[in-house]
DNA sequence: GACAGTTAAATGTAAGACAAATGAAAAATG
DNA sequence: CATTTTTCATTTGTCTTACATTTAACTGTC
């Protein structure tokens, strides 16, 4: 399967950019394994017969996709990088924001999508959650309470008590899949200004979801999470009617 | 030649990394509008007190993540890219196929969470899909029933039909962050190789799960999903026992 | 044999040059 | 005057060379 990453039109791209893409199919294929080291810019631009800094481009570009690290010194060099989860994580976050702030997805899509995934969790985290994440999550319950909160860290918090929820599931891979949507909804949440009644209509809402978690019951958490997306976005469509309204 | 302002907090990074970091933030908080050009590589390079490979090295990064695009000639230069799905999708299943080989993630937890998240979709696959998306998954079943066919091209076709699924839901946010999961399991698929019998009885299972949503049956669907799910990690199960059986 | 200085290898950075692409201005042509 | 062609300036793509910096290994001295 060739996974061109860039041009789909076939165009003679760069010349760092074919090495790149070369060297990170080597890497996907497994002809080059974790923490092995590749030749030296200097043999790999002989390698490719291209110039050094050529080479450092393309090496560049790999090293921003977290595929490769660099060494410097004697037993210095590029090694191929055992991409984490962690390493990862920034990446997936900062790429699902600007797909939602480039591309004028509808608040209604973004937020259907990101409910929807993150239902997916329920019953896994109502059979696995452990005190831990109840701990956090009712921490979270309690900042939200504050009435000095500002309408910012109120979304922050947010965002950290669903995150509590889905790594109840117990599932890295969830995790990993379900922090950009989590994450990339909070700038769309912070275009609403929360009032108190809204505010204790969520809280309300997320204790229940709490509360189920306790109970192990995912029926009932994947109804209240149902309900806190009708509710959100009911309170995004009135903030879009008014700000029509005023002009 | 050392006028670094910043010195003792900073990492001591590359010079690339962080003139990347600085124009990837002004990026993403919008100081930077889409479709608007950067200066040239020269003004940059005296605008960071630095030299021109280096300025094309940080560009590079960038360029690596989709956030600009360069263009030659007179009226050229990088433009910040308006970051699309299409653009995105390559990169979300290169680095969800690489988390999975490089983490020893089991075949258990990958399984579980990429069938959790594919039936978030259900529900609103039942109620959207269109005639086109039941013509290519019963196209892909038709393929998946030819006895001819390798594990490889079945393991394809069998994406192609979940990613089927995914986009009756109507949603592109969800088909993007969908993408990640279900093609990154194909490989470990590939390790499994199918008998004529588990293949019937995955094709029934299709089978199945088209009908439920030609019928638009949220429940049958998520009900032959889940059915998917327990049989596919059976298969991977028998076939690491007989591995350890063997040596 | 332990320690310190030296050396070699590799990446990081700089500077200058030329090639190639590209759009716009200038010039030639009808 | 309108149109086509030519020229030209700008910008990225690439190469070459050189030097700085970092780091591990080597080497020589005590």
């Amino acid at each position: 399967m060739k996974n061109d990453t860039d041009t789909a039109t076939t165009r003679p791209s760069d010349l760092s950019t074919q090495i790149a893409g070369q060297i990170r199919d080597a890497i996907i294929s497994g002809a080059l394994i974790v923490d092995e080291r590749l030749p030296s810019e200097a043999e790999l631009a002989e390698q490719f017969s291209v110039s050094r800094p050529t080479v450092r481009e393309a090496l560049k570009r790999l090293a921003a996709q977290s595929l490769i690290r660099t060494q410097r010194g004697a037993s210095g060099g590029a090694f191929v990088n055992r991409l984490s989860f962690e390493d990862a994580y920034p990446q997936q976050i900062t790429t699902s924001t600007l797909l939602l702030s480039m591309n004028d997805v509808s608040f209604d899509t973004a937020c259907e999508a990101r409910f929807a995934l993150e239902r997916a969790c329920t019953g896994l985290a109502a059979d696995r959650r452990g005190a831990d994440h109840l701990d956090v999550m009712r921490a979270e319950l309690r900042r939200q309470s504050q009435t000095d909160l500002t309408d910012e860290a109120f979304c922050a918090s947010d965002v950290t008590f669903h995150r509590a929820l889905v790594d109840a599931a117990g599932n890295p891979v969830l995790s990993y899949h379900l922090a950009g949507p989590v994450e990339a909804m909070q700038p769309l949440m912070n275009m609403i200004t929360f009032t108190a009644r809204s505010r204790a209509r969520i809280v309300a809402l997320h204790t229940a979801i709490v509360d189920a978690l306790d109970a192990r019951d995912a029926e009932a958490c994947d109804t209240h999470l149902r309900a806190l997306e009708t509710y959100t976005r009911q309170l995004a469509a009135d903030v879009m009617a008014r700000r029509a309204q005023q002009g």
